[in-house]
DNA sequence: ACTCTGTATCAAGACGGT
DNA sequence: CTAATTGATACAGAGT
DNA sequence: ACCGTCC
């Protein structure tokens, strides 16, 4: 769930962290994006009723494809209005998230139930609704997902462990511009620049800067990586009765979590000497040290060993790819590959002129015996001074 | 009355022809 | 050995 | 701008 509340909580506490910008302001940039959200919310926005069933978009083999068709036409949107994304997959979740996963998982079989319940009843609506919750990513979706856009050129990251961490590292070394995500705890990893808005073309692009939002909190970075475990993070439980509000009071009156349990245990004990229940209750195990350590020194591959390289996709095998394995229709994917083709004729051409590489190497964690070494200092369009908005 | 928290529930895309 | 997305909103309930 | 369809 990300960080509980977060985002509620700056717009009131720190509003003048936010900007909003349109999609060409990002002309020329990078972008870090996180692929597994973005996987989601097209497999289940690409499921409808039909009069009896589900209807789900699948290959003829029966895998599910509809994150291939957002994906396609995602990443060709971005490639059109010459921005680079890079595209970040999830590694092996940390330990001390696998209670989180749990939970999430019993959910989506109590849904499963419910879909099938429904489907029986012919309530086709409430079907469809049930059987968004219990979508999930298979690892040969996942596969498909990588293989279609190295074919389209993108350079692709499998992160050690979570991908937002890994964005920030690379926001952080200045291989990318920003984390496009609508996960919140990419500023708890401490990402310099947060994008959201990505999903609907209608809406402007929110822009949080990590800066602007820790000097307008008066926060350290550990009492911001405090301040979100209270608040509620996938790693531990948080302390009932304290929520985004007292927890920024909290924080700024006694620095750390440490003190906060302190002042916690004389309030508590100070009210059970008057027989009142106790304010607050601290879960039996409060993982805070150890939740603080993944935010702050989280696993990732360092910035300076990642080289992010764009290729012409490669049509052929492409093409080969998602017409003969995947059912796609040939005129989808001409179109498609027909809108970047056009863009390499207008305004943005000179900020694109070193858009595409040379080579096909894509360097990610797997490739650790082909080590690259860290080579070349990334570009990076110029912080245009003054483009404010709002 | 007011503030805060916790729980449940919802919604989440893009193309192409008309 | 498998699985593993999320934020926003509305409402009820507890505490001040 | 709407709406069926995308696989």
């Amino acid at each position: 769930m990300g960080i509980h509340q977060l985002m509620q909580f700056l717009k009131e506490k720190a509003p003048n962290c936010f900007r909003t910008l349109m999609l060409d302001y990002f002309a020329g940039r990078t972008i870090g994006c996180d692929a597994s959200m973005a996987m989601y919310q097209f497999l289940i926005q690409t499921q409808s009723a039909g009069q009896t069933q589900i209807i789900e978009l699948t290959d003829k083999d029966g895998n599910r494809t509809g994150h291939l068709v957002g994906l396609f036409n995602r990443t060709l949107q971005f490639l059109e209005n010459g921005i680079k994304p890079v595209w970040v997959f999830d590694g092996k979740p940390p330990q001390l998230k696998s209670g989180e996963l749990a939970r999430r998982k019993k959910l989506k079989e109590e849904a499963q139930v419910k879909t099938e319940l429904a489907l029986e009843k012919g309530d086709m609506q409430q079907a469809l609704l049930q059987n968004q919750r219990t979508t999930t990513i298979t690892s040969i979706m996942k596969d498909d997902a990588i293989k279609m856009l190295k074919l389209l050129g993108c350079p692709i990251i499998i992160a050690p462990c979570e991908a937002e961490a890994q964005c920030a590292e690379l926001c952080r070394a200045g291989k990318i511009y920003a984390t496009a995500t609508e996960d919140m705890d990419a500023l708890t990893f401490r990402t310099p620049i947060l994008l959201r808005g990505f999903n609907t073309k209608k809406e402007p692009i929110y822009e949080i800067i990590y800066d602007d939002m820790i000097k307008e909190l008066e926060l350290t970075y550990e009492q911001f990586v405090d301040l979100c475990i209270l608040c509620g993070c996938d790693y531990t439980e948080k302390i009932e009765g304290i929520g985004p509000g007292t927890a920024y009071k909290l924080i700024k009156e006694f620095k750390n979590i440490e003190g906060i349990l302190e002042h916690v245990q004389k309030v508590n004990a100070e009210r059970v000497k008057n027989n009142q229940n106790p304010k607050y209750t601290v879960p039996s195990k409060f993982l805070y040290e150890d939740s603080r350590e993944l935010f702050i020194t989280p696993q990732v591959q360092k910035g300076e060993e990642i080289q992010l390289i764009w290729n012409k996709p490669d049509v052929d095998n492409l093409k080969k790819f998602l017409i003969e394995e995947k059912g796609f229709a040939e005129s989808r994917i001409d179109n498609g590959l027909k809108r970047i083709a056009k863009k390499d004729h207008t305004g943005f051409q000179s900020r694109l002129e070193n858009f595409f590489g040379k080579t096909t190497k894509i360097i990610h964690p797997n490739n650790s015996k082909a080590k690259g070494k860290s080579n070349k200092k990334n570009e990076q369009p110029q912080k245009s001074g003054g483009k404010k908005k709002l």
